[in-house]
RNA sequence: GGGCGCUUAGCUCAGUUGGUUAGAGCAUCUGCCUUACACGCAGAGGGUCGGGGGUUCGAGUCCCUCAGCGCCCACCA
């Protein structure tokens, strides 16, 4: 071992890893079994730090769970992504100056699976970089064509169950894309808007009635006014009244329905069935016309004015000439400035189009119903909690999904129709004919499906459903579901509802949320803004492993987390760290031979039971942290040992034992250094899985395996369970160490000046100094002791420089204030445990208020302070003391 | 309009079921190249935990309220 240079090690070690199969799920193991499915990005997409951060959560779990002896599979895999991969490649085209008309269909899809093959495996290599340990073999694409087939069987069962209809309704309709889009697929702006008020004459000219509108182009379409039955200002006008509408030489009834709120506007509504939803619902209602004035692209057709007026005009170039005319002609009586939401697409931020068309849709209710259960039972289990109050929040107000694309690129909808009946055969393999009257004049529906619709079976189709697979059998239900809380209603809500109904079970038990990752400010990354971090730069600049640990460390369970390129820069240094504390001890074990160090405890030094005792409880923490995602505090509990425990003060002070002749102690202490190395590589070995290795494989152990990924998770062994009171003197020799080097620093003594220590102890800690007068020495920087025996049981040494005897005058005010501070609280504490008391004793009268937790704790604290009565006491006098 | 979340050190954030003197990283200051590491070592300073009220022997933690910030959902034309 000689430098760490990161980039040497990681491409070296993955390779390694793969070739030996350690990736590999197995479906014949004896071992439990552990699952995750990858959400799986897009497969236009190239690593952002989103995906770094997930995928880092989800190895870091992976690795830990191998460890922990299950038998691991990580599913990786991509999402073909319609709309998204559509475009990109029709932008490809476009470079070519063609479009993807000029192809036609067949082509098209062609080009876009050769675009595939040639840049969809961008993201899949890159989350190798990562470290990801997935097992490649199973590899999925959601237009696999066992994927497909899912697709198809959950479609054609859907539908003869009559979860799935057809029909002609008001969708979001994107008129850039050219598709419908379904309801979560739009995001509403605020935008700032007008409300313009306008006249439409009585058809008897008995005067006008006045409407408003935000979107005026849309009266073009209007086939009503309506207004609220109980509106005394309309009362005395009859529904069916006539009405001349502007611009069309139309006439249009007024109707009557407590739709409208008297409290808005006019309280006079413009009703145009075919582009508002809310219209086109009372359109039903009233039986009346649908006047549909709009291309799909969004310019105006021939049905939009008198003589189709604004025939070819966009819409919003027609909003403005009709106001204009409308003003002209003095049927604008006002605008009024107006902020409303306005939808627009998520994928292309065009502003949504409300449009009739006839797509497909899913019936919800009946698959959300269990799936609400199944998160109110606990089947399926949030982290953080407060998530599934988000997830109820939807599901219970779930509408119908729309699940049909007008794109070319997705999984074509099963569906065929009868040019001659008109029948609809839904089928998943191509049917010859109608199966209604047999007629062969049948054309597939041209549609494909929502991106969303294969993602949901993900957990289950790519583990080989509809086949009844080994795979399926022994890894569904997945045992957690790793993703950000921005598809929470996307994907994992859709996969509860459809994976409960086609296998009965919960896709998945646990479903932990991340953070979604945000720029130095917590805001959101993106092009536009210029503020996307890379992480495959941070990788290049630092290490996966600093990323890692970096992603590890920051996962709060905050919504936003920022990164900051320094934070990794920090995390490069413990990379270092690590590195070099295992280089240093391992150049330390040679020579050494391996003993059970558990047979060993007895004889055992204080700094040996110290540093076995903690790694023990480690292992113990970081798995109760783990189990619960909450991967920030894991990442602290480590660093903080390895750093501060391992490296600051068991190092240090085994230097002392390492600098003698060999000897019986010395081998265990090379023991113990090795045991709490392996442990803690191991430990680490799910966060920072190179450097890790890359050490393993340099350690001197006899039964070490052929890869730290092979090594078990460090068990709870009870022989390093010390005594309390053993470990407590270890604190207290350490505090002793931190109060020299804090007074030497109070002297201005420097750290190379060597001093002499007049040291104040208890009884019980009489010896100390002589027991570990070695480690003190070396660790304060200290000659020779003088210790006097003290009552008080605070550590307090006075330090002598010299011939120069500092004495008393050594405790600095700082520490007076502290003493001050501390006599207060125990006063405070003592009137606050005497209430306490008379507290408990009222409520031991009523036995609906005994509480033995209370007491206890009450019980603990009395006995405390008194072990610190003469503290106090003897704290009293120093200040007085000093006060002369 | 409905819902969710946040407000703790200069900055970014931890603080599990209420329990000794509220923590970390970075930044700042002081002193050290002590032969694993200057990507280091040893110390120091810095917070009335957004305001107010309440419950409790005890509140950063629970309840109420006010203020500010952010997000999600939603057909008020």
């Amino acid at each position: 071992m000689d430098k760490y240079i990161p980039s040497e090690i990681e491409d070296k070690w993955y390779t390694y890893w793969s070739e030996k199969g350690y990736f590999k799920a197995d479906n014949t193991s004896s071992k439990p079994p552990f699952s995750i499915v990858i959400p799986p990005p897009n497969v236009t997409g190239s690593l952002h730090m989103g995906h770094a951060l997930n995928n880092t959560l989800q190895d870091v779990i992976a690795r830990y769970k191998r460890a922990k002896g299950f038998n691991v599979l990580w599913l990786p895999g991509c999402d073909h992504a319609g709309i998204a991969t559509q475009n990109v490649v029709e932008r490809e085209l476009k470079k070519e100056g063609k479009k993807k008309a000029d192809l036609g269909r067949e082509e098209f899809l062609k080009r876009i699976w050769e675009w595939k093959e040639k840049y969809g495996t961008t993201i899949m290599r890159q989350l190798r970089k990562l470290g990801s340990s997935c097992d490649w073999s199973r590899e999925r694409f959601t237009m696999d064509a066992g994927l497909s087939e899912a697709v198809k069987e959950v479609f054609v069962r859907l539908y003869n169950e009559g979860l799935i209809y057809r029909g002609d309704y008001i969708v979001n309709w994107c008129p850039r894309c050219l598709t419908a889009i379904s309801d979560i697929e739009v995001t509403h702006k605020d935008i700032a808007g007008h409300f313009y008020h306008i006249k439409y004459p009585y058809a008897d000219g008995s005067g006008f009635i006045e409407v408003a509108t935000t979107r005026p182009e849309t009266m073009l379409g209007d086939t009503a006014v309506a207004v609220n039955p109980t509106d005394e200002r309309y009362k005395h006008i009859k529904e069916g009244t006539m009405l001349i509408l502007p611009e069309t030489g139309r006439q249009i009834p007024i109707i009557k329905d407590t739709y409208v709120d008297k409290e808005f506007g006019t309280g006079a509504v413009k009703i145009t069935p075919a582009h508002d939803p809310n219209d086109f619902e009372v359109g039903v209602r009233h039986k009346l016309p649908i006047i549909n004035v709009m291309h799909e692209n969004g310019k105006m057709n021939e049905k939009a004015g008198e003589n189709g007026k604004y025939s070819g005009l966009d819409r919003f170039e027609a909003r403005k000439q009709i106001v204009e005319t409308l003003k002209e002609q003095g049927y604008l009586v006002k605008i009024e400035d107006h902020k409303h939401a306005v939808g627009h697409c998520y994928r292309c931020e065009t502003i949504v189009e409300p449009y009739i068309s006839a797509q497909w849709f899913v019936r919800i209710k009946p698959l959300a119903e269990p799936a609400i259960r199944a998160v109110e039972d606990g089947t399926v289990v949030f982290t953080p909690d407060h998530w599934k109050k988000v997830y109820f929040e939807w599901m219970n107000n779930i509408k119908d999904w729309c699940i049909s694309r007008q794109l070319w690129w997705g999984h074509r909808i099963p569906a065929w129709y009868c040019d001659d009946c008109k029948h609809i055969t839904v089928s998943k393999t191509t049917p010859q004919k109608c199966e209604k009257c047999s007629s062969l004049n049948i054309k597939q529906d041209k549609d494909v499906l929502d991106t969303w619709f294969s993602s949901g079976l993900w957990p289950f189709s790519t583990l080989g459903w509809p086949e009844k697979t080994q795979d399926l059998a022994v890894f569904y239900p997945t045992s957690v579901l790793v993703t950000g809380w921005d598809i929470l209603f996307f994907w994992v809500a859709r996969m509860i509802m459809l994976g409960l109904k086609f296998m009965g079970k919960p896709p998945f038990y646990e479903v932990a949320i991340n953070s979604l990752v945000g720029d130095s400010e917590g805001k959101k990354m993106s092009k536009s803004k210029g503020n996307v971090i890379d992480p495959l730069d941070i990788i290049k600049t630092y290490s996966a492993d600093a990323l890692r640990f970096t992603m590890v460390s920051l996962e709060t369970q905050s919504r936003y987390i920022a990164f900051t390129e320094e934070r990794t820069k920090g995390y490069a240094g413990f990379m270092n760290k690590i590195f070099n504390a295992s280089k240093y001890t391992i150049s330390n074990l040679s020579g050494i031979k391996e003993v059970d160090l558990a047979k060993y405890t007895a004889s055992m030094k204080l700094p040996e039971k110290w540093i076995l005792s903690g790694v023990n409880s480690l292992s113990k923490k970081l798995s109760e942290n783990l189990d619960k995602y909450k991967f920030s505090e894991t990442a602290a509990l480590i660093y903080d040992f390895f750093w501060h425990d391992f490296c600051d003060w068991y190092i240090e002070m085994s230097k002392i034992e390492l600098l003698k002749e060999d000897s019986e102690y010395k081998n265990i202490v090379k023991n113990v250094l090795l045991k709490v190395l392996r442990d803690c590589l191991v430990m680490l070995h799910p966060v920072v899985p190179f450097v890790t290795e890359e050490i393993y494989m340099n350690l001197p152990m006899s039964n070490k395996k052929e890869s730290i990924m092979l090594e078990t998770w460090p068990e709870y062994n009870k022989s390093f369970n010390f005594p309390a009171d053993e470990l407590n003197e270890m604190d207290d020799m350490m505090s002793l160490i931190y109060r020299i080097r804090q007074l030497r620093g109070d002297l201005e003594i420097s750290p190379a000046d060597k001093v002499e220590a007049y040291v104040v102890m208890e009884d019980k800690r009489a010896d100390l100094t002589l027991k570990f007068a070695d480690i003190i020495k070396m660790l304060a920087k200290v000659t020779e002791f003088t210790t006097e025996i003290g009552a008080n049981r605070v550590v307090r040494p006075v330090t002598v420089v010299g011939n120069r005897v500092i004495g008393k005058a050594g405790i600095n005010t700082t520490a007076i204030k502290d003493k001050q501070k501390v006599i207060t609280n125990k006063e405070k504490k003592v009137a606050d445990i005497e209430k306490g008391i008379i507290g408990v004793k009222n409520k031991l009268n009523n036995p609906n208020f005994v509480n033995n937790a209370m007491k206890k704790t009450l019980d603990e604290e009395k006995a405390k302070l008194e072990g610190y009565e003469a503290d106090i006491k003897v704290l009293m006098d120093l200040i007085n003391d000093l006060k002369k």
